[in-house]
DNA sequence: GGGCGTTTGTCATCCACCTTACAATCTTGG
DNA sequence: CCAAGATTGTAAGGTGGATGACAAACGCCC
């Protein structure tokens, strides 16, 4: 059988990759060699833009290191950030749909290392496994009404009230306990932020700075630590 | 074989609607036959909701007749429209993911006839045909597409662009050669228009009449005539 | 360790849009 | 056909937040 044949030592690697898809987890281990012989890898250094808008959807990627962002870039470079995906997650996954070009841009914010599946393959596993093909439904559905929640946050909310539900949200994601607040343990930017938020670098600065002037939250140098979770919860 | 008793009246007539949903199209007869036999079927009188945010998500409904619209309601009362559901659309769908309670208002916007598939039941469906589990994955995705597509002008664009591409999209649907314009047969309020462009009621109005102010549109009583589509598409 | 690009802090200005407030007009149900 | 409710038109006033403009602080690469 050709599954058995010895793998050779990059496919053997990405095979390791794949394992820890938890997408992938139901597909029986032959299947997942057989894939894995056939898959690219590729790293993509930081910064990097791993597709643009009009790049054709031929492909879906498997996140297995790293991290990349998904955003809009309007006509003037303004940028609103869809989402972040990390290890274990897909990305480009609607183009299985159709094909159709890409609609948003993803760029990898740490060195990432993504595996990928041609179109047409992808949707083979999907309607030869039913399951499988349930699964997926799944996580693009999560990921629609993650986005509809967005919309409404995005337009019902002002700059302060999604700005603290955005700490509070890093919070819950990256942060750890430090003195009787809470620490960031990330690097992000206004400018990251105010591209999360909907709004503009100066504006996330000024509020920030309110935040501080009212004992919400503290910076010494470049972490940022939490004081009054209450707080933000009442203003989000 | 039970599938060849003869169906109640009523199961006939849901039978006879479940025949012109599309999403449906690829299941056997037989299977549909018996489906029908089982399901609930509803009026929904024009204006009354289908269902409200924490309701429970037990069931996915076929629009079979009438309109309905999807929104967001916000807790002071501002609703941002996500969308409209024509007959042979589904709605609500998102609950077979996970059952979760309901996160959007539904609404009849003409009165709308209904059939109301179980969650378990649907999600039976999809498990046994990779290819209905495909195509339902194929809907949902192109629906995150739209809103994803959506939230992008939402924040991007000014009001007159947003109205802009409004006035196209309604044109589109509902345009008749009128003159040397485009009338459109909808009859759609302001308030509505608001709704949909993320804006207020006589934010809409001031623009609509500098539209007309510009000739770009023209009302004669109830009625939108669109004269010059290409201003709108250079504001849009 | 010096220089340069990036990130932050802050302000003054401006403007698109929301808010509030009516009056006029249309529509609809009784 | 009339009255009540819904829809539209318009305008003055207020404001959240974008814009533009710097300077300071930081971080990183020679």
């Amino acid at each position: 059988m050709q599954t058995m044949d010895a793998l050779e030592p990059d496919a053997t690697r990405t095979l390791w990759y794949l394992r820890k898809i938890p997408f992938l987890a139901r597909l029986s281990p032959d299947r997942l060699r057989a894939l894995a012989g056939r898959l690219e890898r590729r790293e993509i250094p930081q910064r990097h833009v791993v597709y643009l808008p009009g790049d054709p959807g031929d492909r879906v990627f498997f996140l297995v290191g790293g991290r990349v962002k998904c955003s809009k870039v309007s006509r003037d470079g303004k940028e609103l950030i869809l989402a972040y995906r990390r290890p274990g997650d897909m990305f480009g996954e609607l183009c299985v749909l159709d094909g159709n070009p890409r609609e948003e841009m993803v760029e990898a914010v740490k060195s990432a290392i993504v595996v990928e599946v041609p179109r047409e393959t992808f949707a083979g596993l999907l309607l030869e496994d039913a399951g499988l093909a349930f699964e997926f439904a799944r996580i693009v559905g999560q990921r629609r009404r993650a986005v509809e929640h967005r919309i409404e946050h995005l337009i019902f909310r002002d700059v302060s009230a999604k700005l603290a539900a955005l700490l509070l949200d890093l919070a819950d994601e990256f942060g750890a306990p430090d003195g009787d607040g809470v620490r960031l343990d990330v690097r992000i930017t206004h400018q990251e932020m105010a591209n999360l938020v909907g709004s503009t670098r100066e504006t996330v600065s000024m509020m920030l700075a309110q935040f501080r002037k009212r004992g919400i939250v503290e910076t010494d140098g470049r972490t940022l630590r939490i004081r009054d979770p209450q707080a933000l919860r009442a203003l989000s």
